[in-house]
DNA sequence: TTTTCTTGTTTGTACATACAACTAATTGTG
DNA sequence: CACAATTAGTTGTATGTACAAACAAGAAAA
């Protein structure tokens, strides 16, 4: 169609990876205020916003396996900001205080990481991109 | 906007994630038959059509860092598939005969990847949102 | 010509994520 | 009720990728 200075553009997998290690970046840049990288600060958002979700719900919000999401909250639970109380087969996450001081400072990131690429790729566009990329998820899931 | 299980939908990092993810994984499976991962394949494709090919290049083409895709090549000159000839400061990737007799397969990977997301978002769709993710990934860089 | 700068590549290390196998708790069934 | 099946979570291990630092070759400057 248009210049494209790599063939495998066409490739969704491609593009799409390419697309994801470029946001894991500026991601992890507008991020850096809080202390942590973005999956660990949604982490801390979820939690926040839920004490006692269990990591089934964390895995299912955050389109991540089990397995990762027990690692995630490892760390957290490690670092002072997470803790977790074993109910018979299933896991309550708790935030300390440490972790509801720090969620305005990770709505601020969260906030101009929205701003950071809204004005680059324009705001509609930004927005459209955003919910067709998921869309397209959910549909290949 | 329509239902969203997540509120992180409406955030372009946790989108594309997800979707790198969700490729991932789909790309997986298609690959298999060549016996290794999609981003092999992507290098053995661009070894094999242009042999003697330098590590910068590829990582452009990729969009990888150079130390991955040093990573990368060490990988498949281990298993047999590349060499390397150090030519001054610069390093030329050569394809070996077993890279080249593969070179059917992971074509034919390559369009079953195709025609299974395309059949799946439809296929004008798909090709938009590729172009479009591409597009978004270069502004971004 | 010697020194400094730049560039291409590699190496050490780290991180996010996943899968498969496992444990433990609950639910269903004979 | 006892045993099988399911479910929630965790652990061992592996993979793809990156950054920062090191290295080595060539180019530019002194």
């Amino acid at each position: 169609m248009e210049k494209c200075d790599s063939k495998y553009c066409s490739c969704l997998q491609f593009s799409a990876n390419a697309l994801s290690r470029v946001m894991t970046k500026i991601s992890d840049e507008e991020f850096a205020i809080t202390g942590m990288s973005s999956s660990y600060a949604f982490l801390l958002m979820t939690v926040n916003e839920k004490p006692g979700v269990q990591p089934k719900e964390i895995s299912q919000q955050m389109m991540l396996t089990p397995s990762t999401v027990t690692r995630l909250i490892e760390k957290m639970e490690y670092r002072g900001f997470l803790e977790r109380k074993h109910v018979g087969r299933t896991t309550e996450v708790y935030p300390t205080p440490k972790s509801l001081d720090l969620h305005p400072k990770i709505q601020e990131a969260w906030r101009n990481l929205y701003a950071r690429y809204a004005e680059l790729l324009g705001k509609e566009n930004a927005d459209k991109l955003t919910a067709d990329i998921y869309e397209a998820a959910r549909t290949l899931e």
